[in-house]
DNA sequence: AATGTAATCCCCTAAAAACAGGATATTTCA
DNA sequence: TGAAATATCCTGTTTTTAGGGGATTACATT
């Protein structure tokens, strides 16, 4: 029996692209796409297809917020994430959320139809390059902060002095300075400014 | 005579989706894809496109680089960038390098269309999202910064203090003192930690 | 019961940044 | 050519941060 591919995603021109690769597999069937999360699940409210290709960027919700959403009403469905970046954040919460795999708008027909494949089988199914940076980006040591040290952070961020965040958080301006101290060790950093800029780029802030 | 298209675009799903959209219209010869600025080149040698979409990010080199240099060996060829997302200054780079459109990868083929036709008239395309976002993205008053202050702000972002950028760039430490001074200003900010983040937001770091 | 971690608090000093209020060349360009 | 923008330099004071020591409480894991 031909496996149901639906897909969301809001670029036509990733729709189109898609269909052209897969229209002439024999094994699959085509059952449409959505251009946003809210139509995929009316969608889902009548029709099951076996394997849906989500974009990670939907225009009313993330395609991770839809992945659980997905998943939780319909657990035998198999969904693949769809990305034009690889993320190494997305993919984690990606497949945290329920998917079962993570394929680059790179990717060639033939990883596609792999990747749809082994999903199928009930494996999991990451591209090579997702694989990679997975490996890559994970070792620039991103530090694990606590749920203080998160809260001081995005106020250090904010641009607040340790007596307004002190104030802030009824604590007094040594223990703000403590979390900040520790902030910088964990970082490995010795100032402000370098704090905050590793901070955007692990995306804490 | 047909318009003849050649697309440079490192993403299957993207070329195959476009081939897909335009392959009916009648007034368009598809004359092939690259996947690379390399290759595209190499095709430019012996073939002139009439229209050439152009992703803003290639594996070798960047689509605004590719632009100007397609542009300035071949200036009959007409450009359209193509990119997932609406980035200001990417829009702006594109133009400023002899693009003569703009066209998000969410494009209806209506709209590729009206694009192709537009710059073969001679004139520009930026499509209706692109066109809001350099209007809705340049408003949140992201500051004009000089050569020197974007310098200094690199070297703050980096973690050095007045003193050791002073050295660096040979100036005394008031005058970078001044510098940051009139970043913060310019920033309407009144500490680094804000500096930063707001610098990382407009993508200056 | 012992260990570890997180969160809280304290003291000290020195360095750096923020704030104020200037001045003076040198480009840039209308 | 002349005004505006830019880059440079100055002297101060006050506030904040960085770096170095600590300590106590609470809570979960072992």
């Amino acid at each position: 029996m031909a496996v149901k591919i639906f897909i969301v995603d809001d670029h036509y021109m990733i729709v189109e692209g898609i269909r052209s690769l897969l229209q002439y597999e024999k094994d699959l069937e085509w059952m449409g796409h959505a251009m946003n999360a809210a139509s995929c699940l009316a969608f889902l409210q009548h029709q099951q297809p076996d394997v849906i290709l989500m974009d990670i960027n939907l225009p009313d919700k993330s395609g991770i917020d839809l992945c659980l959403e997905v998943k939780t009403k319909y657990p035998a469905t198999h969904i693949i994430g769809l990305s034009s970046f690889n993320q190494q954040s997305f993919i984690q919460k990606m497949m945290d959320n329920g998917a079962s795999g993570y394929v680059l708008k790179n990717a060639t027909k033939e990883e596609l139809v792999e990747a749809i494949e082994t999903v199928m089988r009930g494996g999991k199914y990451l591209s090579d390059e997702a694989v990679s940076t997975i490996l890559q980006k994970e070792a620039p040591n991103k530090p694990v902060l606590t749920r203080r040290e998160k809260e001081v952070l995005a106020l250090i961020a904010d641009g607040l002095t340790n007596h307004a965040i002190a104030d802030k958080l009824f604590v007094s301006t040594t223990t703000v300075d403590s979390h900040r101290k520790n902030l910088m060790t964990k970082f490995e950093v010795n100032n402000t400014a370098l704090l905050i800029r590793l901070a955007a780029q692990h995306q804490f802030i």
